[in-house]
DNA sequence: CGTTATCTTGAGACCAGTCAATGATTGTGG
DNA sequence: CCACAATCATTGACTGGTCTCAAGATAACG
């Protein structure tokens, strides 16, 4: 039990750094953090119109190092699209406990839940550009585009597969087999924009990593050590590695039935906002 | 290593026997299992015409407890909705082991993925009906239809915050935590339809249950004795629990952020097909 | 009513979490 | 530009919860 509540402080503190920087007091709860207050550097954006999803009114929007696109518990108002930079998903639990939901990556949707308020945090891992357009006009020239709205369902149906996996992932591997599985996943995510053999960007942190595979800090980091020494990959500063043996890292876990479809690998360009 | 080899076996027989018992021999792989050759308990249904989602030819059928609805690799050519009963959607691996990746009520869509082959098996738990459609029928009514499309988006990103929340429940719960966390959603869904205080069906297996939340067979009869010894729940035969403590239970695990909506208590009746 | 499948219970091993300390990197202000 | 602080990453020792293996009890089924 003790421990627990000092694992809870020390998420807690975490949490509140990795909030909002501007923000120093500690708030009596997690609850009033992530539904109350306003986030100094998070000004909102104003748009409006209902057109066709190709004519929609998309603003720009720059965010700094670990600026908030919006959070849990806000009115859901926007639509973003990640143009550039890697935003992460944070759901955040009433203990203090938060579990990382997701990773998008340039040219995914930030949020396509269909709800009122948000569910998790989105955050921006370092300086990043979204375009974002208003929910209802969104959702409007959708409806009145029958071919763009079934594309819209398809990615949130892949999410959904994706999603699935990860379950698989975490509950049917040990840790070594999520990590393998999960860096699989990264590079081949990134080979399919940049080609093949290069080093690879890991924008997260490890506890990021550690969050998304619920483990621990430095569980993950005495597997990256471990796969280091057996020579499975190369790690340049805090956020490069490369695969150098692929074939042993997919030996690592149980592999998924291959007939069952990588979403990783098919995630389609749905719609590119103007510039 | 061994003990691997060995969890594959066992888990390989499980499934050969869940999977179709007129299926007598092993063969040689999952996969050629799950993708290969036809069930005999299995009989195609035909359906046709593109119509309206109010008038759409909706086909009955009617399966024998552990029949399939369809098979991981299958086409997709089926939309279903359970009538009556209860399904079990699990994805295999090839390395033998299952992931139960959700169960089905009365009212439910069993597969809204959109791919051209399913990702996993649905399995009837014991005699069930449903209501089945082709699937280009049913997409091709939606589409004429934005109000019903949207319906269908939203049940759809209500599935996927399900399952959100389930990571939740997997990663930052222990066992017990988990448990109690699945008893309080079984129990609030079918308070929701038959009202309060009653003995609830709980139509699967133990192993279900493992398998769902990632845990084995072994810890969830160990929690379940615990919990009746604690008295926060009694047992009626294999299958009726009713919950006697629900604060209790509630406590048990750290609670998930209170702004967060419960995505189970809100599943909006889409459609229902004419009897 | 015998057979099979499922559930329960126990003992032991092991993986990953926890706590704690150090090293590396990043960011900030003088 | 450098010194300092804060954050992040790494490593080690220890603990504990869950899996594994194995055996017996109970329930389902033909």
């Amino acid at each position: 039990m003790s421990k627990h509540r000092a694992a809870n402080m020390r998420m807690k503190c975490r949490e509140k750094t990795l909030r909002c920087r501007h923000v120093n007091e500690l708030p009596p709860s997690i609850r009033n953090i992530s539904a109350g207050r306003a986030c100094q550097t998070c000004p909102r954006m104003h748009a409006a119109g209902v057109q066709r999803p190709s004519d929609l009114p998309w603003s720009r929007r720059k965010l700094v190092p670990r600026q908030h696109v919006f959070h849990q518990g806000d009115d859901q108002r926007y639509v973003y699209i990640v143009k550039s930079g890697f935003v992460r998903l944070c759901s955040l639990l009433s203990n203090g406990k938060s579990q990382i939901i997701g990773f998008k990556s340039p040219g995914d949707f930030v949020t396509l839940e269909y709800s009122s308020k948000h569910r998790f945090n989105a955050q921006a891992f370092a300086a990043i550009e979204l375009r974002s357009v208003l929910t209802a006009a969104f959702y409007a020239a959708a409806s009145s585009d029958p071919q763009f709205f079934l594309n819209l369902y398809k990615v949130v149906c892949e999410d959904l597969s994706r999603v699935h996996d990860l379950i698989v992932t975490i509950t049917k591997h040990d840790a070594e087999g999520s990590m393998a599985a999960f860096l699989l996943d990264i590079d081949a995510r990134a080979s399919a924009r940049n080609g093949n053999g290069d080093f690879v960007s890991l924008p997260m942190l490890r506890g990021d990593i550690a969050g998304y595979l619920g483990l621990t800090n430095e569980t993950v980091s005495r597997i990256f050590t471990n796969f280091k020494k057996r020579r499975l990959l190369e790690v340049r500063g805090r956020h490069g590695i490369r695969l150098i043996d692929r074939r042993a890292l997919r030996a690592i876990p149980g592999q998924i039935a291959s007939d069952r479809i990588s979403p990783a690998m098919e995630s389609p360009q749905l719609f590119s906002p103007a510039n």
